[in-house]
RNA sequence: GCCUUUGUAGCAGAACGGUAUAUGCAGCUGUCUCAAAAACAGCAGUUUGAAGGUUCGAAUCCUUCCGGAGGCACCA
């Protein structure tokens, strides 16, 4: 009888052996074509759960298959080392950022990723908090300083009392911290780094039109993110003081007829300088309320329009007419001009405004050229142009531009591009990271650290990390006294550390060319390896870090380091795992926090890894959601054990061989060939699910299943004969000492019924070897194919199909009148479409439904159907 | 409020505008067993969220509505 399958015996023995003869490894030079598989590298953070594990499977059966079909793979692994949980860590349990770091790294590289039977060249695993990681990062920020790409700029900033450090843009969500979602963000103005992602807005929106290999909704939500808006910049000369103008930024310059008043931004200086001693305290109570309302009430759709008008007045420069000043919350000042000009017919917002507050409402574009009566909204689409003077009866769309073009003539206006994107803000008040490379000396002002200086190391010893009182370099004097790198005399470091997003935004260019002591990355390697071809990751970095790597791309292309404009040329966004949580009595995204995980030790124990691996596939199509169940995967478990016994027992009784060449399919009977030609099929739909893009593990998985079952079946059938020649589909007992077996004595078998089950058996093996790596690596071995030590089914071509094999010859044709189904009959295929007609117009169950009335239409679709029209 | 996405057996999921259901889980029956488990063999189940429309024919395309998920949100 067949060995059990225990995958403990087998799984960490091959993980061992496949390192052994490295043949994870990539080649920096390879006449092979290049392939770069990535995955988005993980913090540090302790413990993966199987919820993790889903995006590892997933970039590794896609490495393993293009491996298979012969191209040099680039298949890396590392850590985004730096950040806040070491810190925190580090103050709960007294242990220094990097010893909690490393022993983390050691956990999830040797007990969870390399037992999951990933295949990594781990000789290029780059970690982010390492010397000669992040002395790199600090050479590129060098090289981004020099030109003029990262800036010192005083600007209103997110402050998170939680981190105690300011915050990107991209880093706040719904006015709270990215991190700790109960925290609100605070508006503090801070003189800060930032890194200039604006220069490039244009360039990112663009090329997102390249990224044809991306999920549309990620390219939306840059998009948006980045958010270009087209218009015009238009003065409104202050009544009572005319050398004084307000800028407005609109998107609609057709609507500026029907301007009824203009509104200032608290924040903005013109209110104090035009407000009216009349209106003095009463605009200053307001600006004080607003200022005490938190981001949230201040940005709250629901809530009504407060405002307070200031006193004094602007002119219309397109109808002179004169409008009165307010100033109200809703608009922002770090948007556009900090001034809008109001038009309560064509917006809603200045619709609710006016109404509240009692102020003119003139509609100037209608649908029809015609005007209404009363307005009971804002009507925001175009339309003709009314009550517009010269503009009159001009298509709104049309008007825009001509009106633009009038503002410039008279010099109150001009065509102007608005964008969302703000640049980004890098500086960070923490120790874990890395330490922006520059001094501040007291004659020189702010001068780069030398490239020969560099790294500008972070201080390990007697660090104390209190978290309290900001960044510990700022107390240490061994760290911040250094001489200034211009002119030798004692100056100070720039206690900052980088974002740890920029780490992260670099890294796939270090993994061309790990081990270069001389320079970040050579351009050759990464001229070679870049772009990634396949990036698999979740869409929760959809904006932050797929944002930051294309700036940092384009920049590093700017800067001479590399040819290539974008860094990922197709991304996968898997769906997250989730499971049943206790706690909530709800399915939930698999979290610690949320009670629900499953750790991966266990299952890897019990069941295995090539098991974890298969359900995390299966259950669901990459991109979707994925609901973690227990007997989920052990069905999968289930699935392998059903493998391991037929192919050990066709194995032992010496039906299947090593075997390299064709089946003779004209020696089998009507059920081999249908076997064969079943493999054939299984061996193209699994090629068609893997392919490039498509990646649909779930249904190539079943298509093995149905290869096994239909394995199972033969088997039995050449079973059957060969003990008594019962078919009758019912397992055979037991006849003397003879055991319950479920497959045939070879020697009963002809050789081409040998030779189906060896072929059938290696292209089973081979099209899972991608998906559960120990197992086929196993059952390869067993098989005999595994000659030498070098030898792998994991480095053996992919398989080929006939495509005439995978084609029946008879089919079910369909019989339809009016659409609906009446008979279906076997037919040969490729019948002509007259013959087909003449079958359905023949079989007697049709006859009967058209009873004789008269056929308007017949429709043929060729080996499908025929549907007659009555 | 706007945008994206999704709704198919009890559950997870298949299905170039052409037979609604591959595959797994759960369920049921049988073989084996003293019995059970395991294994093996077999069975059953929905008319595709709802209503319209286009079509010879709609799960698939269009419209509206309902439900789920995600993103953006006084961005002028």
């Amino acid at each position: 009888m067949a060995s059990q399958y225990n995958p403990q015996d087998i799984e960490e023995k091959w993980q061992k052996h496949w390192e052994k003869i490295g043949i994870h490894r990539a080649d920096n030079d390879s006449k092979k074509p290049k392939f770069y598989s990535l995955v988005m590298f993980p913090y540090p953070s302790g413990d993966l759960h199987m919820g993790h594990m889903r995006v590892y499977t997933i970039s590794d059966v896609i490495s393993r298959r293009m491996r298979m079909l012969g191209h040099n793979v680039l298949n890396p692994m590392g850590w985004d080392a730096f950040g806040l949980p070491a810190e925190n860590a580090a103050i709960k349990h007294s242990k220094h950022p990097e010893k909690w770091t490393k022993e983390n790294i050691r956990f999830m590289r040797d007990e969870q990723l390399k037992k999951l039977g990933t295949s990594y060249d781990w000789q290029r695993e780059v970690t982010t908090c390492d010397q000669d990681y992040y002395g790199w990062t600090q050479w590129l920020f060098l090289k981004f300083f020099n030109k003029g790409l990262a800036v010192r700029k005083e600007a209103a900033v997110n402050w998170c009392p939680d981190c105690h450090t300011v915050l990107a843009n991209e880093q706040v969500e719904d006015g709270a911290c990215w991190r700790h979602p109960e925290t609100r963000v605070e508006q503090k103005k801070m003189s800060q780094w930032f890194l200039k992602i604006t220069d490039y807005s244009e360039e990112l929106l663009k090329d997102l039109d390249t990224l044809t290999g991306w999920p549309e909704p990620v390219r939306i939500m840059q998009q948006n993110w980045i958010g270009k808006s087209t218009g015009a910049e238009l003065r409104f000369v202050v009544e009572s003081k005319p050398n004084v103008q307000i800028s407005v930024f609109t998107t609609r310059p057709d609507t500026v007829f029907g301007v009824s008043y203009v509104v200032l931004a608290p924040e903005n200086p013109l209110v104090q300088e035009l407000t009216t001693a009349d209106r003095l305290e009463a605009v200053n109570k307001y600006i004080d309320d607003t200022l005490h309302k938190t981001e949230l009430e201040r940005m709250s759709t629901e809530k009504s329009k407060s405002g307070v008008p200031i006193g004094s007045f602007v002119l219309n420069p397109f109808n002179g007419d004169v409008v009165p000043i307010w100033v109200a919350d809703y608009v922002l000042m770090n948007y556009g001009t900090g001034a809008v000009m109001g038009v309560p017919a064509h917006d809603d917002r200045d619709f609710q405004f006016a109404k509240q507050h009692n102020l003119p409402i003139k509609e100037v574009i209608s649908k029809d050229g015609q005007a209404s009566p009363e307005l009971k909204e804002a009507y925001t689409e175009s339309g003709k142009m009314i009550n517009s003077a010269a503009f009159n009866g001009l298509d709104s769309e049309t008007a825009k531009e001509k009106m633009t073009d009038w503002a410039a003539d008279h010099a109150c206006g001009s065509k102007r591009v608005q964008w969302r994107l703000r640049d980004w803000l890098i500086s960070r008040q923490r120790y874990w990271g890395c330490p922006i490379p520059l001094v501040h000396c007291e004659s020189c002002g702010i001068v780069p650290v030398k490239e020969a200086d560099i790294p500008v190391k972070l201080p390990i010893e007697g660090v104390v990390i209190t978290g309290q009182g900001g960044s510990p370099l700022s107390s240490d004097e061994s760290f911040l006294k250094t001489p200034c790198p211009s002119c030798g005399k004692e100056a100070s470091r720039e206690t900052d550390t980088m974002d740890t997003f920029i780490d992260s935004s670099w890294y796939f260019l270090r993994y061309a060319d790990a081990s270069n002591k001389e320079e970040a990355f050579s351009r050759a390697a990464v001229d070679y390896w870049m772009p990634v071809d396949q990036y698999v990751g979740g869409v929760e970095h959809a904006i932050l870090h797929l944002l930051y790597s294309r700036f940092f791309t384009k920049a590093c292309r700017d800067v001479g380091l590399l040819k290539a404009s974008e860094p990922f040329e197709n991304l996968l966004s898997q769906g997250m795992v989730t499971k049943f949580s206790a706690q909530s009595g709800r399915i939930e995204k698999m979290s610690k926090s949320r009670g629900n995980v499953v750790g991966t030790t266990d299952f890897f124990k019990r069941y295995g890894a090539d098991s974890a691996r298969l359900f995390t596939l299966f259950a669901a199509p990459p991109e979707q959601e994925l609901e973690w169940s227990e007997e989920g995967a052990i069905g999968q478990y289930r699935f392998l054990g059903r493998i391991w016994r037929i192919v050990s027992e066709l194995i032992e009784n010496g039906v299947v061989a090593p075997f390299d060449g064709d089946v003779n399919q004209e020696k089998l009977d009507a059920s081999g060939k249908a076997f064969h030609k079943l493999v054939h099929k299984t061996i193209k739909a699994v090629t068609h699910d893997l392919n490039r893009g498509r990646y649909i593990f779930n249904t190539a998985i079943a298509r093995c299943m149905e290869l096994v079952n239909g394995m199972y079946k033969y088997a039995q059938e050449l079973s059957g004969k060969s003990v008594e020649g019962n078919g009758n589909g019912k397992t055979e007992k037991p006849v003397g000492d003879q055991p319950n077996t479920l497959a045939p004595r070879g020697e009963k078998l002809s050789q081409e019924e040998r030779d189906l089950f060896s072929f059938a058996v290696k292209s089973l093996l081979l099209v899972l070897s991608p998906m559960a790596p120990h197992i086929t690596e196993e059952l390869w071995q067993r098989v005999g194919y595994i000659k030498k030590e070098g030898d792998s089914i994991h480095i053996t071509a992919w398989p080929a199909f006939t495509d005439a094999l995978t084609i029946d010859d008879e089919i079910e044709l369909v019989l339809q009148v009016n659409g609906k189904i009446v008979n279906k009959v076997a037919a040969q295929r490729g019948l002509e479409k007259t013959v087909a007609e003449g079958l359905a117009l023949n079989d007697e169950k049709v006859k009967s439904k058209i009873d004789g009335q008269s056929i308007r239409k017949v429709i043929v679709v060729p080996d499908k159907l025929v549907n007659i029209v009555i």
